[in-house]
DNA sequence: GACCAGAGCTTAATCGATTTAGTGGAGGGC
DNA sequence: GCCCTCCACTAAATCGATTAAGCTCTGGTC
């Protein structure tokens, strides 16, 4: 099904079908007529071919992300599911590409309307930054992390780091914040690793908690006795874990919409700012 | 870049240089003209525009893998990298959509030469079946897991199912798969749950085996003295718990790649079966 | 010397949409 | 009656590739 049919089966051009289904309003087309087409067209079930509009306008109607090997869970989740709404709502689609490298080849085959790296973004070195403000919101949300440790009387609290490369940018980053929320909180400065005294850890994210969790249980430790143990952007496994492990969780959904919106050159609007929550289980 | 760019640089026309470019066989074209024409391409960067292409070849050389709201772990993770690897070595690129629906809208705008849906797939009705024989392959997995208990002197053995109903037809083939691998060593038929005088359960995933761990837990249970816990399709989150889970972990990289060859209608190839071992870990 | 085959190209059609630049006619003003 | 302005459309160009069809030589055969 080809506009070309549509015109044919509504008794005007191509040109005409066009205009009604793309609502152009530089054009004045009668109601009856307008009518008449939308109604070959549903009739028909035509949906305008993806490529042909891609060739016209110079870039396609998708939206690519790089996840490079990040998991899908938490934030992310999220983060997908808000840049997935937020695109379909003005005729655009999100399509991920997991797996290391050939992003520019996707992009090449696809040409897509923009392309959101999260592999540099969390690299610390994207200069695009289409992240509906996800890396700089980071900053209150792990202020959300520290200040529930400080809370509970926590004074002398330990950051542990992740063990892949690939998130060393931001997982400094992430250890900035933390120290600038000790700091200014008067408190001493935070140690990565968990050296004498310290009676709390916040970990980089829920899958380091859980390795910490795991090798204090293989020195006969228990959390949050031995050691308190927060960990950030809950994603599931958590729950699971005995103590069940406390965590922060983020409701990305809000950043995933304004980056939309950033890609597709809309204003701002009213996406709202996006909270973090602690999510109080037994290890902290 | 365009391929006229191309065909003026080196001095012929775009027929040309789309021949030589493309290694077109049927047209007799000088090595000397040839090497003009790639090095033309070479020094001007000239990619090919894939809407462009997608156009004129009427579909894109995009496959498109919806992913629903599986995460992307264990097989899966493995599945797409075998997928991504053999796409590529054809000039092929996968693309996946995570989220509920609207497989249909993102198919409309890349037009990608092939959908795999594995939404589809674990509901047990795909008729395309594009899995390049995962779901078969099943079978003999399961057998990995199950035999795996027998091995230990396991007699009553129970199957723990998921509670996400997406997952409700897989997990019935699942079931059946280990009802008949029990039936075939004599032993009496595998129950769901964990009823009086099973000794192992052999989970559906490892999120259910988890699951499972942590109820245990709770109620000062442990495995395996208790009970013997196995997980199926390693996430890596097993490792986390302790005890640690005994798992099957399947390498599923070469139903990724029978699935590529399948969709570009390559013969079979020199793919190597898939296998599956038993990760023994502390649970079972 | 006419004819043919093949090498080495090119011309132009094609895919399906969008969009610019008109065109023909109706109606209004003077 | 003439001119002008809108309305309601349409013809054709365009995006960048692929590819069928054909064209012009050169060299060889009879």
């Amino acid at each position: 099904m080809t506009l070309k049919d549509v015109a044919a089966a509504s008794g005007v051009s191509t040109a005409t079908a066009s205009f009604v289904l793309n609502k152009v309003t530089s054009q004045t087309i009668p109601e009856a007529t307008r009518e008449r087409v939308r109604r070959a067209a549903a009739e028909l079930g035509y949906v305008p071919q993806g490529s042909a509009r891609a060739l016209r306008e110079g870039r396609s109607r998708l939206v690519l992300l790089n996840a490079g090997r990040l998991p899908v869970t938490g934030s992310l989740r999220s983060f997908i599911d808000g840049l997935d709404t937020e695109l379909a709502a003005h005729g655009h689609t999100l399509l991920v590409r997991h797996g290391d490298g050939a992003v520019q080849q996707a992009a090449d085959i696809a040409d897509p309307r923009a392309v959101i790296d999260l592999v540099r973004l969390y690299a610390d070195d994207d200069p695009g930054r289409l992240d509906g403000g996800w890396i700089d919101g980071l900053a209150a949300h792990t202020a959300t992390q520290i200040e529930y440790l400080i809370d509970r009387g926590h004074t002398r609290i330990g950051f542990a780091m992740p063990a892949d490369d690939r998130l060393a940018g931001i997982a400094r980053l992430r250890l900035r914040q933390a120290r600038a929320v000790a700091s200014a909180h008067g408190l001493p400065e935070i140690t990565t690793g968990e050296p004498e005294g310290v009676t709390a850890v916040a970990a980089f994210d829920d899958d380091v908690a859980l390795r910490l969790l795991s090798t204090m249980a293989d020195r006969g430790q228990q959390a949050p006795t031995d050691l308190a143990v927060i960990g950030f952007d809950d994603t599931g496994y958590g729950e699971l874990w005995r103590p069940a492990l406390t965590t922060v969780r983020i409701d990305a959904a809000g950043y995933g919409r304004r980056a939309a919106r950033a890609v597709l050159g809309l204003p701002d609007g009213a996406v709202p700012p996006v909270p973090s929550t602690v999510v109080v289980r037994g290890s902290a």
